[in-house]
DNA sequence: TTGTAGGCGTTATCAG
DNA sequence: CTGATAACGCCTACAA
């Protein structure tokens, strides 16, 4: 009377589930823990086991089941971040991050959120899969919103962007202050003396880089010339619009500066097209800078002498931090600033009257 | 002698784990299975105890355990989306099918696949998550590999970009043929004879948009004039500078064409650069097309006539194969073929010799 | 290396 | 609406 056997063909009727750890098990003759053990990389298994385990499991077309695995486990490998689809320069920090949180251990969860989608719900998300930090990367929320996230979710939150010092979650942000005083001595060592300084408003950082050029204008003796776009471009996106405008007031000028200091390549960019129709020659007539090293930057037909912030180093300082306090959380969070480099290209030169 | 009562307080010692549905259940003095009826939103509750329970999660800071859930759930109800952080335009997609499968009902699980990070793990992700379905955007795979993840894992599978009509997964693309034939014959329409096509080869979608060309340009008796670059671009993402070289290869010949139709915006852009230094003027000299009306296409200094193919309907589509064959997985597969607009701008004009 | 026992937080079903 | 009970697939601890 084999009653078990009778039960147990699962035949042709209906739904195929996907094999479990106990299916590999059964398929070998092993143990199911044992199984568990090879798929967690712990010591417990002879390597040939192993191999055995693993190659059945790819046979079998198993995958181990992440919520069952997160239920179980005592505390989470899972970095959760979120990011916003619509700004390039995130993605590549989150192609950082993935790099770096591998080589400490820890997988990644993404949650976007969109026009449709609101940063509470993101999170929500995020929080819902246990991970064991949030990192928020260019988040829309102000200083309070990302506080309040940080105390409602008991887990750690880097903020990547331009947030301030505090002692309730960590900042990671690139020195943009420092990029544009850098960028500014070194205009001014070709021989520069009428510096302006393109400023796109609407930009987030963009009164930390205003700093940046304020200051070493000052430190160099030099009179500021901050230009603002005319009307309003305080919500848009499109600074290539912005520097374009830019441009055509400076036009209107009696006379033009010799160097103008973007806050960003896609201003950078607008400008120079603007200029270029207008006959005024790039770095002939006006040395002009960028920020970011976007891909615009790069192209031949611009070849923008730029600051690069660089998003391998942001990524890799968000996991740090994470990391860090998941770890260790008693430890006070910190402000990690990430250091810009200088790319001279072809869009600067010395002044002619020099 | 409340023997219970002397085990419960969980004062002080050590970690604190996320609250669960017991604790709110405790909190408020009702069953646990009340709480889950509240937050699967499924009949059994009244209106007013609703509202307490969520407002008790609120303050207490509860996410439903998405790992659980996932473990007990008959079906899943998430939509597994692996996409490449290196282009914007799958990013738009992105966000458009969060929003379609937000109104199916269905959540989104993000992967990405990055240089540290192939296609293999990062669909192996996905399915760990067990989710119903997997959306491909802009794979790297080709046909062959893409057949290897559909048949391994036991999921629809969707690929949106440029894969072929098949019967073992959905396939969702633009119609970059007919976008480009539409676009000839419109610049036919305005009197040009000399249209010639620029091509960078490295595209994907490159064979399927050129075709278009050959195809538009025969019916309309025209002499097809398709320019590539010259050396070797076959890799290059750049395809400013492939624009660029082009246009320089053109600028060899005696005699220009009137128009020149890019396969995408990036080369017109490219190409608009290197010809403006030239003095060629856009459009008085040349009428130029690009095809994505990606960010640059839309800067003022451009206004690239362009086609458009809208992310939100590649999204859609995409979200809707997947649904339908969650729902019903005998349906055979099917290709969906998303139409592109033209996008009209300042870049195109009747030729001067007409 | 194997087996055994228990439990993670949730969904699901049933009878009250 | 409550209470009881089972199960999902995996991890952890312990004993064999």
């Amino acid at each position: 009377m084999s009653s078990e056997g009778d039960e147990t063909y699962d035949g042709d009727e209906g739904e195929r589930r996907p094999p479990t750890m106990s299916d590999i098990a059964k398929h070998l003759g092993v143990s199911r823990q044992l199984v568990s053990v090879v798929f967690r990389d712990v010591p417990g298994a002879s390597s040939e086991t192993r191999r055995r385990v693993r190659e059945a499991g790819r046979e079998l077309g198993f995958s181990p089941h992440l919520g069952a695995r997160s239920l179980r486990r005592a505390k989470s490998k899972d970095l959760g971040v979120l990011f916003a689809p619509a700004h390039p320069t995130e993605l590549e920090i989150v192609a950082a991050i993935y790099a770096a949180a591998a080589e400490r251990g820890f997988e990644v969860i993404l949650s976007a959120h969109t026009d449709t989608r609101p940063t509470g719900p993101a999170v929500q998300e995020l929080l819902g899969h246990r991970c064991a930090a949030v990192i928020l990367i260019g988040s829309d929320l102000d200083h309070d919103g990302i506080l309040a996230i940080a105390r409602g979710s008991q887990v750690p939150v880097v903020d990547v962007g331009y947030g301030k010092r505090n002692d309730t979650y960590d900042v990671v942000r690139s020195a943009g202050d420092t990029g544009i005083a850098d960028m500014v001595t070194y205009v001014a060592g070709l021989g520069h003396r009428q510096i302006a300084f393109l400023d796109p408003a609407s930009m987030p950082m963009a009164p930390l880089r205003r700093r940046g050029y304020t200051r070493a204008m000052k430190r160099l003796g030099l009179e500021a010339d901050v230009v603002a776009a005319p009307g309003d471009y305080s919500h848009t996106n499109y600074f290539e619009e912005v520097g374009a405008a830019v441009a055509r007031t400076l036009l209107d000028r009696l006379e033009l500066p010799t160097a103008v200091i973007c806050s960003n390549d896609q201003a950078a960019a607008g400008f120079l097209q603007l200029m270029g129709r207008q006959g005024v020659r790039i770095p002939q007539d006006i040395s002009l800078t960028g920020f970011d090293d976007a891909t615009i930057a790069q192209v031949s037909a611009v070849d923008l002498t730029t600051v690069r912030q660089d998003p391998v180093l942001m990524g890799t300082a968000a996991v740090n931090a994470a990391v860090r306090r998941v770890t260790n959380p008693a430890t006070p969070t910190q402000e990690t600033v990430v250091p810009t480099s200088l790319i001279v290209r072809s869009s600067t030169a010395a002044p002619r009257s020099a």
